[in-house]
DNA sequence: ATCATATTTCGCCACAAGACGAAATGAAAA
DNA sequence: TTTTCATTTCGTCTTGTGGCGAAATATGAT
């Protein structure tokens, strides 16, 4: 029980389950999820290690970066991402993630961690003052 | 989005995930809930209330008791609760509860009222000192 | 009407958890 | 080796929540 208290628990938290829902589809590196949820990096690093340590997560470590995605086996295991999938199809909050993540992706790595350093600077990269400030669900 | 976070937090907590899996197969009185978790009448209405509002319960007032189980329709819209009797088909916990259960349902009505009002009779219905006390998952 | 009883609501407390900035760590560049 | 940079860890603060006992409410019995 206490597994699934925690994997509930886990997902039961906004940050954690827009991230979830990121990395279900991609493989994602920290300054990515960063931008997309607009939270400090401390805040996003603590959320992804209770992932990972969950065993909800895969890292992977290349050079500086780290990238995270759902674990496939964890998936295998857990039918209750294709709930969540189907629960959260109509979810105009996770339809503007998406969107928002096609930005994310088409920029080159170095001006995304520019985002996350320098936010002043986010304006020329069309990311200033976007960071969930709509209220959508 | 706002409605499966809801519904996760609800769930992610532990005594109301026992309160789920046992009225998912019962209709229970909330003296009846209050002996099978060893928790304060007050705390346990509490937990029922918000599962209530949240749509997961349905409630039926027969005088002065009132009746929960896990609403029928909600459990057409939601595969979770499929996932969840899955996840917890191992529970030691969950099983543990159930057996205590089957005391309960045993027991005049009000016989667990008494239990409930007046604890310390408790041993006489065989409940004293067994209030959640083993740790088991 | 009064008393008894089951449940609900209220008020309070202790603990947990999300958020941030600063500091530490690990890897790459110079 | 030193500097830079991405990430992680730490410390702190604020907010939220589960638990309890007391009070209030609703229902039934006398």
């Amino acid at each position: 029980m206490k597994e699934t208290l925690n994997t509930l628990k886990i997902l039961a938290e906004e940050s954690r389950l827009r991230i979830f829902m990121a990395l279900n589809d991609h493989e994602l590196c920290v300054c990515q999820i960063v931008v997309l949820l607009g939270l400090a990096a401390s805040t996003t690093s603590k959320h992804l290690a209770l992932m990972y340590q969950a065993g909800i997560i895969d890292q992977r470590k290349v050079g500086r970066w780290a990238y995270y995605r759902v674990s496939k086996t964890w998936k295998q295991q857990h039918r209750l991402s294709e709930w969540l999938v189907a629960e959260l199809a109509d979810s105009a909050k996770i339809a503007a993630d998406c969107d928002r993540l096609e930005k994310i992706l088409a920029m080159p790595l170095d001006e995304v961690c520019n985002v996350v350093t320098c936010p002043e600077n986010a304006a020329a990269s069309g990311f200033a003052g976007d960071c969930g400030e709509n209220d959508c669900c």
